[in-house]
DNA sequence: TGTATATATTGCAATATTACGATTATTTGG
DNA sequence: CCAAATAATCGTAATATTGCAATATATACA
């Protein structure tokens, strides 16, 4: 095959994989961190941040942006990017409950 | 092509990316979910808790293990699978940058 | 209107992922 | 040792991802 089976899995965990998949690529992580750095919208210099041609760079934006992990918008000729809060506050409590249960973890069978 | 240029980013990035993506597929969350919900080492039954093939299960925990996000040792005729530690401290680490710049973040432009 | 700049889309080749049947270890219990 | 049970590996088909050149689109400015 080579496509999930999707159908079999509830909507939260499908959700939080999308997330999480968009996370799974080196440049996004880079673009993530790079919004991150600058603590302001940015807009255009991400392409120059990454040593990927600007077709490449298009297409990882569209999927971060798909996932709902950055926003961007139009400002003139070029566009304004920044983190997506909503994006981010859905994987949180995913990790708050691994953190939870990593500190009251005791039984350390392994 | 298909492979990607991990040669161009930094080691933290390359590794961030790994787990994420390790975190990219429906059937690894459910994995790991069902890990927590049961709050102790689990031997066999994870076969059981999914809707899909054996092979297909033990793929996917191999790679929740080559990621470094679950660990399993072999107890007698079955594998004793619990959540590994260090794997979920990496990514920890990225989130609390972005919970950070989310909290103090307050000029929201896009 | 024309031209330069910025970003998106298309098309395609190389590679990776997903899923599973068949098979192969490995261990337990008789 | 042998059969049953458990999990890994192999082989393979279907599909997805990655990356880029070429092209298209859209906006700003002259």
């Amino acid at each position: 095959m080579g496509a999930s089976k999707t159908d079999s899995f509830t909507d939260q965990q499908n959700e939080l994989a999308i997330l999480a998949k968009a996370l799974g690529h080196p440049a996004r992580i880079a673009i993530i961190e790079f919004l991150l750095k600058v603590d302001t919208c940015i807009c255009g210099d991400i392409v120059n941040e990454l040593p990927l041609a600007q077709p490449t760079v298009s297409q990882h934006l569209k999927e971060l942006k798909n996932a709902g992990l950055i926003k961007g918008n139009f400002e003139g000729a070029t566009i304004c990017y920044c983190i997506n809060e909503s994006g981010f506050e859905k994987i949180k409590g995913f990790f708050l409950d691994i953190t939870k249960y990593l500190e009251k973890k005791k039984n350390d069978c392994c």
